[in-house]
DNA sequence: CGCTTTTGACCCGCGC
DNA sequence: GCGCGGGTCAAAAGCG
């Protein structure tokens, strides 16, 4: 309930704030609010509450032209009548609206609920396959691939070796972001997917470990650009610059400088073998609104990060298990997405300078070989990010991919992601990840900035 | 004047 | 313990 009047949609803001005045509408209102369709459910039966819903609909309408002879008495022209008529017709149509986008409310928690679903769903089954396997080959638990979006006990493996380095980067960041906005931080924390917050958690301390390994996470971009800078929609400022060994050109740091604490960075630095490529790394997630212009991209390499520590993490040996891989074989998805086992963090890499018809044919250039990089992940990222490459095409005439080739990777990575069950985490990452941006606590954290 | 960028110094982890 | 490299800090300079 209070999501729907906290909205920061603009336009909800003015209904509500009439429903004030018009009291009866507000009942109506509160009627047709489909956040608190469930727990009214529990109450009534849905034909019940529908004929409900519809009774105070008809009221609400009354009681407004009953008031209207009444503002007719007290203004007692026809001019006011015409007035009145002209705030009739357009309550009705803030009503309609109302319903229009309560329905679309709803169906997009359906969705969002039916993906829920078929994530459990999945994660069950290959929970029993898993399980099926490990009787049957004997072998040995850290050989056994994560479970998808199981990162409760893979991440405590993973993090095992790595955990004082961690930790100490954890309480590190703290120290940066710090003194100023620490509750904030972990207000924003508790904002966590609901299949994050899974029951696969053994502890409090299990999830909280998880979560920093997700802030952990990077989301390297490579791309073909002139411009020092991707355009991302997002605003950051430049906070060092460092000369890395066996590179000439200097690495740029980036922090996120939309929200007061916002943890996010990024390093922007070009690639020694083609200095045309623009190899950009994002860390952290958004504790902020982001514009729309943002929106996708944070979407994207939240997805991707998430997509990273669900299942594809490299185990302790440094190597991917090959069952993990099986999600690799799908078209284009080698060579837009490749997973990194040798960075300090997961990190991984989506590559956006190969055109769409090459990559089926083509290696990565550098690090697939040589830095046990493995195609991983579906190419469910690749509208998204091209998205973002042609724009910079045409912003800066650089050399992007081409519109057909374009138009093919679209059309052959939209084919590839119906089929892609990691398309459904991905899917809800990016999801909450929007639907998280406009909730009332963090919107409250933006205002307060 | 406020914000951003630059840049040298500093901190810390890691390998030897 | 020492050096190296990556990452960050913070004062100064630049910019609109």
């Amino acid at each position: 309930m209070e999501e729907a009047t906290c909205n920061d949609d603009s336009n909800i803001a003015p209904v509500t704030h009439s429903s004030l005045v018009f009291d009866g509408k507000r009942l109506a209102m509160d009627e047709m609010d489909f956040f608190a369709q469930k727990k009214k459910k529990n109450v009534v039966g849905d034909d019940e509450m529908v004929h409900q819903m519809e009774l105070h609909v008809d009221t609400s309408l009354d009681l407004l032209t009953k008031s209207s002879p009444t503002n007719r008495s007290t203004m007692g022209e026809g001019s006011s009548e015409a007035k009145g008529n002209r705030r009739d017709n357009k309550f009705a149509a803030v009503l309609a609206e109302l319903h229009h986008m309560n329905a679309e409310n709803q169906r997009l928690r359906d969705q969002v609920d039916q993906v829920n679903d078929k994530y459990h769903a999945l994660h069950n089954q290959i929970m029993k396959m898993m399980e099926k396997k490990q009787k049957n080959e004997g072998k040995k638990a850290d050989m056994i691939p994560r479970p998808f979006l199981d990162i409760g006990v893979a991440m405590k493996e993973e993090s095992s070796q790595q955990h004082s380095k961690g930790k100490q980067q954890e309480s590190k960041n703290q120290k940066i972001c710090s003194n100023r906005d620490v509750t904030e931080l972990e207000a924003s924390d508790k904002v966590i997917p609901r299949w994050l917050s899974d029951s696969s958690f053994k502890d409090v301390d299990e999830a909280s470990e998880n979560m920093s390994m997700i802030k952990k996470a990077r989301v390297s971009v490579r791309a073909r650009s002139v411009s020092s800078m991707i355009s991302d929609g997002c605003q950051w400022r430049k906070y060092g610059q460092k000369m890395a060994k066996g590179n000439p050109c200097p690495r740029a740091y980036y922090r996120c400088s939309m929200g007061t604490g916002c943890p996010v960075r990024k390093q922007v630095q070009r690639s020694a073998e083609d200095q045309s490529v623009l190899i950009t790394t994002y860390e952290g997630q958004h504790n902020h609104v982001l514009p729309p212009a943002a929106k996708a991209m944070a979407s994207t390499t939240s997805a991707a990060a998430s997509m990273l520590l669900s299942g594809s993490m490299p185990s302790s040996d440094g190597l991917l298990h090959p069952n993990i891989l099986e999600s690799a074989t799908l078209p284009f998805s080698q060579n837009l997405a490749t997973l990194s086992a040798s960075a300090p963090f997961p990190t991984i890499t989506l590559d956006l300078t190969q055109s769409a018809t090459n990559t089926s044919s083509q290696q990565l250039p550098q690090e697939a070989p040589q830095d046990s990089q493995l195609s991983l992940i579906s190419p469910l990222l690749a509208p998204n990010l091209f998205y973002h490459q042609i724009k910079l095409s045409s912003l800066h005439g650089s050399q992007g991919t081409e519109p057909a080739s374009f138009a093919d990777t679209v059309n052959a990575a939209t084919a590839a992601i119906t089929t892609d069950p990691k398309f459904s985490a991905a899917l809800m990452a990016a999801i909450t990840s929007i639907i998280g941006s406009s909730h009332p606590v963090e919107t409250q954290h933006c205002n307060n900035k």
